[in-house]
DNA sequence: ATGAATGACATGGGAATTCATGGTAATCAA
DNA sequence: TTGATTACCATGAATTCCCATGTCATTCAT
């Protein structure tokens, strides 16, 4: 089974902030998740950041314990750890996938990206983010239609995948 | 069940210094505490520092007692010792969950951080902090946006995750 | 092949429980 | 005895739990 997240969906979410979690994602949830056993619900992190961010990006366990890892390595009191800290231990949100598949977003989370009706999940390599729909078409992807426009017209990203560890 | 406090809210604090703990911190404390069992109160020590301090740091019955153990391996004597042992022993305050999921902060303490109607709790990995909610708003969040405006404009804070132990 | 049975998935509703918060009475210490 | 601390009770809002339904795609027996 695979360790990282690919492919993007739409969901509805209801009057509670239920959601659920495209299928695929959460057979990489349960991989990530080291307690997880057949029959269990596995455990996420959801990181909401500061008030620049408007999506949420949500990591396994196994990521987010990596993450922590790095973070304690880093020195006590330095302005780095104190950043990291506040991002990944503060201002994120555990929580766990329901028997449904679904995930249970607090209304916190949901004005905080102005999330209503339709979420919009996509990977992202070993975590995937949400985001509201709307959000997503306007923002990102005008975004990157900007940053491919100012290339050339037959400009291919693959070569972004040649070209690495020697510039 | 996790072991870490993860994220962040505000809560009242009513007259008799009374204020609710986070319900997922209320976990945590009770995993922490080796003689909790189901229906009692989780223990926990709140480390108020000296009077450049203007927060609370709250550590589980199991994170104090690794601090003390590291305490007792410096050498008798030795000024990081005295340090330490008055920061950790003197300078904090055993206390348990009350039945209703609150703590009670003695007005000592209130004072202290000149906490008046709102506290806003926040995770720092195997501890969490209480502050007045000004306060952090304040000075923690004017201090980070200071130092990251002396970064580049486009620098990601994140890279910090990544080059590490090579520098 | 084909209609029926199976099972995973997305989504919805209501009941039961937990949370955050406030108030009052009882207890304590000086 | 008086101000403070602790124990008890109360309540609205939010969150969790449990159950139900519709839709696919797949399997299976005929």
């Amino acid at each position: 089974m695979a360790r990282r997240f690919r492919g993007e969906s739409h969901h509805k979410v209801d009057n509670k902030g239920r959601v659920s979690i495209p299928a695929s994602f959460r057979r990489v949830l349960e991989q990530g998740d080291p307690s997880y056993t057949e029959g269990l619900n596995p455990e996420l992190v959801i990181v909401y950041g500061d008030h620049r961010r408007n999506y949420l990006e949500c990591y396994t366990i196994q990521a987010i314990n990596e993450v922590d890892l790095k973070i304690d390595a880093l020195p006590r009191g330095s302005m780095e750890r104190r950043m990291l800290q506040r991002l990944f231990h503060g201002q994120s949100f555990p929580t766990a996938v329901d028997e449904t598949g679904r995930l249970v977003l607090p209304s916190k989370l949901r004005t905080k990206i102005d999330l209503e009706s339709e979420a919009f999940f996509i990977a992202a390599g070993d975590t995937f983010q949400i985001w509201k729909t709307e959000t997503y078409e306007t923002e990102e992807l005008a975004k990157t239609e900007a940053w491919l426009d100012k290339l050339p017209e037959d400009f291919d990203p693959l070569v972004y995948l040649d070209n690495m560890g020697q510039e």
